[in-house]
DNA sequence: CCTAGTGTATTACTCTATTGATACACAGAT
DNA sequence: ATCTGTGTATCAATAGAGTAATACACTAGG
């Protein structure tokens, strides 16, 4: 189910939180879904099952998985309690900053730049 | 000139590569200009000289800058004045991706992202 | 109650990147 | 020769990420 390859170079609990996230947002873990038990994938793949459980906890805060005690973990109906609008504005922050640095160093025009960033959110829409 | 900030979580001479980097692209920086060296760098910005000619050797390595024995490290003369506008584009786009991406997973709308962009472009107006 | 199945807190170990302290090598001017 | 300005080789200290060993807590079902 999972490709989990410690000699990659990234991290193997990065690699199994890029694949759950990229399953669920392409629908193949729909939601409700229950996943393998952190014992069974670290077996399989011979890993330390607290390397799965990181990646579940993450995945967990992200609002992607739910948790139910003493049962598998489960793919999130839909991630509601969002953050006030400001606040996750604010997480954007740092990296924004340094975006407009990089942009004013390369010379390059606020209406470019504007241009860019609404070009490419449009790549991702649909 | 630069802008180095030790606790910004990435490290110092990643900075001043990159920084160095979108200044000779952005044509700033011309061939044959002389950088500061290490020692007043370092001084300026509270940090040990090592760190610096690091950054110094990774750029020399990358053909940016050119070495001369006994005297400052200048920028290097191969490169055009500016390199043409769409290359300067290229160059943000990984990390205009990471960022767009970012927005999107915070469910940031188009607007208020565009708008949070514009205002930070503007802080650093003057 | 007891068992077998969940996930996890705690702690420690390893490995690497990053930074720093120190002493050094070189070139040019005096 | 000496002094002063370059950059740097070498090695040590530090911090942090990633992984793992162990023991634990919880719940459903017999």
């Amino acid at each position: 189910m999972f490709v989990l390859n410690p000699q990659s170079g990234t991290p193997i609990y990065r690699q199994l939180i890029a694949q759950v996230t990229r399953l669920i947002a392409g629908g193949q873990l729909a939601a409700g879904t229950e996943l393998p038990s952190v014992r069974e994938l670290a077996d399989r793949h011979t890993v330390n099952p607290m390397t799965i459980s990181k990646a579940y906890a993450l995945l967990e805060a992200e609002g992607l998985l739910e948790r139910q005690r003493s049962k598998p973990m489960r793919v999130a109906a839909r991630r509601r309690n969002q953050a006030p609008l400001t606040q996750r504005l604010q997480q954007l922050e740092p990296a924004v900053t340094d975006l407009v640095l990089a942009a004013r160093q390369l010379e390059i025009g606020k209406k470019d730049f504007l241009a860019l960033l609404g070009d490419e959110w449009e790549k991702n829409d649909g």
